[in-house]
DNA sequence: TGAACCCGTCAAAAGGATCTGACACATGTC
DNA sequence: GACATGTGTCAGATCCTTTTGACGGGTTCA
């Protein structure tokens, strides 16, 4: 009877545009050795440096990845990322009950409104 | 014991990024309810209908959800989609399996060789 | 001081996804 | 015939994402 939580329709998203991507996917995998730092992970993967950092950006937005800035035995900071262990589920049900949370894709008349009321 | 078959790494990604959408999230959604045809569809969620078709068709290549064109009563040809009872988990191991079997994300090198043994 | 690492950010180019407004075709009804 | 319903497709505009190269900063070690 225990159900993981049903997650937020804007977070779904976050998650399913997260992991929508091969060089994410690799990440991912490539974490699931362990936690790494980015200039090593960059070489590893073989991807520009800047480049990782963005997608690692997204992923850590997430929520399945963490990132710590160390500071090194040498001295050298170093960003190391590891894995959050998620779960999620996905079947027309859990995705129609998502989708019933989602708060993006206004119209632009309603962008608009809020743009007006919150300033 | 009994596990659900490990996607292919391009299989899952279509269905992310599939799913990755607020839009394709809505239709999902909508035919949780039951089949319905394209246009009284396109109603039900309020956008056009040439985009709701190129939406369906992601779902479509997917693997997500099923159309079939069928002759009403009255002679008219209508465009049915259902939902297809799919059931993805999202874990860090079950994406760095998938990760392992993508063919995406060729170098150009490669692409160009693809073309040239293709050709 | 220069080299080799590490971190981050930025602007601009390139590419892909999304969206819209036409168009063409068919059918049944007023 | 004109109209309302359904189907599909297309070109072009637009927007978001991805990618690259060039910066800036920091630390150790020879």
């Amino acid at each position: 009877m225990s159900r993981p939580p049903a997650p937020s329709g804007d977070d779904l998203l976050k998650v399913l545009t997260a992991l929508g991507n091969p060089h994410r996917m690799r990440i991912v995998a490539a974490l699931g050795g362990g936690r790494n730092y980015v200039s090593a992970l960059a070489r590893e993967i073989g991807i520009g440096r800047p480049l990782l950092h963005m997608h690692l950006q997204r992923l850590e937005a997430a929520g399945l990845v963490t990132g710590t800035l160390e500071l090194a035995a040498n001295g050298k900071a170093m960003k190391y990322f590891e894995l959050t262990p998620f779960a999620y589920v996905l079947t027309p049900e859990t995705v129609a009950g998502a989708a019933l949370t989602l708060t993006t894709e206004l119209t632009k008349e309603e962008k608009t409104t809020m743009k007006e009321t919150t300033s």
